[in-house]
This record gives C-alpha cells, structure tokens and sequence, in this order.
DNA sequence: AAAAGGGCGATTGTCGACAATCGCCTTTCT
DNA sequence: AGAAAGGCGATTGTCGACAATCGCCCTTTT
C-alpha cells in the first residue's frame, strides 16, 4: 500500500482565522498603514469576543506589522526610508542564502519547479498586467526559497515579503520600464542555480534585491516629499466627546 | 537646556513580564527542551491568569522556543540536527551583513564600542572561564549586530541567539581546546570590520559561523546518538487517571 | 489474542465583566 | 491670555467561567 500523506486535519481556531484576515487587510490595504485600531472596534466589525481579536493583534504585532503602546492602543506601521533599507538589506541577505542553498543542491526536480515559476514570469511579462506580473515575480522568488528547505529561512522571509507588499502597493503601480526589463533581471539568477553555481547565484540574488531596493526607495522619496505636509500632529487618542452644552 | 532623554515610564502588563520569565526558563533549560507545558501548570506556579500566560505562550510560539497543537498543548522545541543547519547557515548569513554594514560604517566611536567587547572576549579568554568566555563571545558578536543599526536584523539575530543557546547548553560545556582558537578566529573580523573592508568583513563573519556550526552539529551528532534509545516514544496527551477500583 | 469502537477526562478555545492606566480636555490660577 | 493641574472617558490589561476538541483507555467484538 502506498504510504499515503494523512492530511491530519485539525479544526483551525478562529483565533487564526480572525489573525489571517487582519493580516490580509493590513498588507492589501484595507486598514491604511499608520492607522490606530481598536480592540472593540475590530471585534464588533468581526462579530468576535475581544479576547480573541487581541490575540490575533499580538501575533501580527510580533510580525512587524502593528504596534502596540501599553494602555493606549494598537498602530498599523507606517513603513519610513529607513525602514526600506531595512526591508531590502535584510532581503538581500536571505535571498543570497536561499540562492547559494539551492544552486548547491540542485537537482532536476527542482530545475522543474524553478522553470514552471521562470515560465509564469515570462507568460504574464508577454501579457502586460502589472498586477500579474507582479504575482509571477513574488512567486519565482518564493519557489526559490521554498526549495531552499529551510524552515526558519522561508519564515523570515515571509515576513519581509508581507512588509514589501506594502511597500509596493504605497508606490501605487511599478514603473513601466522597468517592466521590460524584470525578465534581464530574473533570468541569469535562475540559469546560475541551474548550473549549480553556488557563488553567482548568490551574489546575483543579493545584487538584484539591492538594486530593487534602491529603486523603490527613489520613487518612494519623491511620493513622500509631496505628502509630507499632510496630517503633521497626529494624537495618540481619540477626540474626546463634548460636554453636552446647555 | 540639555535636551535630556526622558525615558518615558511605561508600566509594563504582567503579560511581558511573564513572557521574559518563561523565555528564560526555557533558554537556561529550567524548562527541558521537549517538555510539555500546560497553561494551568504555568498559571498556578506564576500565581497569574490563564490568559496572561496563554498571550506569553504565544509569544514565545511566535519566537520559535514552543509548538503549539490546536485543542491539545503546548511543547518546547527541541532541535535536530537539521534544525542545528537551519540556526548556523541562517546565522552566518545575518553576521556577514553585519558585518559589512558595520565595515561600510565604520567610526572612532563604533571602533571604541568594538574594541571594548573584543577586549573583554580577551580578558576572559585569558582567565579560563568558559561561561564566561562564551558570554563575551555572545557579547562581541551582540556589539557588532547593534553596530549595525538594524532593527529588523537584530530582531532576528536575537531569535537565533536564544536557539543557539539552547543548544551550547545541551552540549554542556566547549571544547576546552577551541577556548584556545577563540581570539585566532574572532580577530580577523574586528580588524576587517576596523578597517572597513566589507567584503573581507562580511567573508570572515560569514565562515566563522559555519565553521562553528559544523563543529556544534558534529559534536551534538555524537551526544545524540548515545541518547537516541532514551524515551522513544512520547505520548501526546498525558495519562489518565485510572479509574478507581472496588 | 488482536482489532475496532466509544466513553471520558485533560487541555485548549472563547467569551463577557471588571480593573488599571493613559492622555485629552476642561478648568483654574496667575 | 498663557500656563499648570486635575477630571474623566477611552482603551488596554487581567481575570474566572463555560464550551469545544482531542486522544488515551477501556470495553466490546471477532
């Protein structure tokens, strides 16, 4: 008999249902970034005990994307210059790994993978919608790192990636030009883990994620300075009701 | 008037405070690495509630030091030998940006604050205490990560460093020979990261840390092995209580 | 004796209420 | 009018109780 994989299932506590789609409605948007939530509020949209929503706030608290001010309240991150640097360095330095790990272990299941994800991006560069093509290039990258094996690696990962997405959705569209030129970027990392070529693999993962870095940071300088005027006190509570006049 | 930093005293929740205590339980082994834990145990032994123990719980979940199955209970990590791989290859990716960004960076002051831990890892070396000594390794290594200025990298480094911990610490003590090599190996970074050459700085902190994986994870292999008959089977839940006879 | 099925207790998941804390707003004083 | 001090409402922090779920153990069956 085959040694079939049991799925094990295991009923999902709404805590991570109610942690999913926080998570979803702060990467894509819905809640703006800087935004201060609520506990209450949250759970009253959600039809959801308060404990639970204040679960859910922790765990994505402890991915970067909220914080919290002790008996004061939670705050979506606002992503800063500094914070872009951050992203990118720190992605640089994954994705070199995750190169170098699976250039060093290629194998022609993994070459397979690697080309269905390298077509996509082809596919979807020919069709033309920004949206889809950047699908197709968050997934090459995150078939790389999946085949990396490496749990805490593609963990981390996930984390840069959730904060880059806003990043990218704050600079509304990719510059057009740029697009003609993602498959002459893509292309030699892949061919390099390919050949197995452990030390050009890695540096032209790391070289591609800074160069991308520095690009979304000129566009996101110039959107900052025009909206720099906009809201400069914001108040850590809410407006007070007024006392009722005569 | 000096613009004093006023440090803005917030009252820390029983929720961090119990988080710190568990987290250090766990790294110094007070509790066991594989260990099953229950949030009434905890609760009871903390004099605290059931949901401030279970937010830490989660936290720590989220740091990687407990597992968590849904309806059934929480389990310290314990690490395999691909989880050593996973700790040392992600390491030295993190120390060799590091390591250039400090080299890329580098000042009298940063040079002043660098000297200092790398006198200290002399001081100790030279005295012969291993705890000791690996606490100012920890420290040299821990000076250059905050160099770097890197909030999200040093979040993950300190991640690592509790895993890390966990391990050196069912390793029981060093290899008294390697104390000698110490200085050898950590010298050639400081005086890379002093000149501010990035790449060399980054090559040494990246090799440094693979050679010492490859050390922990040949030193663990041998200790597991002799413990590898020891409690092969665990069970999940704990026993029941037997019903009463007549 | 070995295998299949259900009972049951241990543990986590969810909820609502009350307490602690913070900072805006009003008032008061100068 | 300006500055300082206190009230007060909004929000988070903490707690105990009840519901949902899982898996071990015993029973039953073959």
């Amino acid at each position: 008999m085959a040694n079939l994989k049991i799925p094990r299932v295991i009923k999902m506590p709404i805590e991570v249902q109610a942690t999913d789609a926080l998570r979803d409605a702060i990467v894509s948007g819905s809640i703006a970034a800087g935004e201060r939530v609520t506990e209450i509020q949250i759970s009253q949209q959600m039809n959801l005990s308060r404990a639970t929503v204040r679960t859910a706030l922790h765990q994505l608290a402890k991915e970067g994307l909220l914080t919290l001010v002790p008996y004061t309240g939670w705050t979506v991150i606002s992503l800063s210059a500094h914070d872009v640097w951050e992203l990118y360095t720190l992605r640089s330095a994954v994705e070199r790994l995750a190169g170098r790990l699976v250039a060093s272990t290629i194998t022609p299941a993994k070459i397979e993978r690697l080309d269905g994800a390298m077509d996509r991006l082809v596919r979807e560069c020919e069709r033309g919608d920004v949206d889809r093509i950047a699908e197709a290039d968050f997934g090459l990258h995150h078939t790389i790192i999946k085949l990396a094996d490496h749990g805490r690696l593609a963990a981390q990962y996930a984390l840069i990636e959730q904060q880059v997405r806003m990043l990218i959705r704050s600079s509304d569209a990719f510059d057009p030009e740029a697009q003609i030129l993602k498959l002459d970027q893509h292309r030699p990392i892949v061919d390099a883990i390919r050949a197995g070529d452990v030390e050009l693999a890695g540096q032209l993962s790391e070289q591609h994620n800074l160069v991308e870095g520095e690009k979304l940071s000129a566009r996101l300088k110039a959107l900052q300075e025009q909206a720099l005027l906009e809201e400069p006190t914001a108040t850590l509570r809410p407006a007070r009701k007024r006392a009722a006049l005569g």
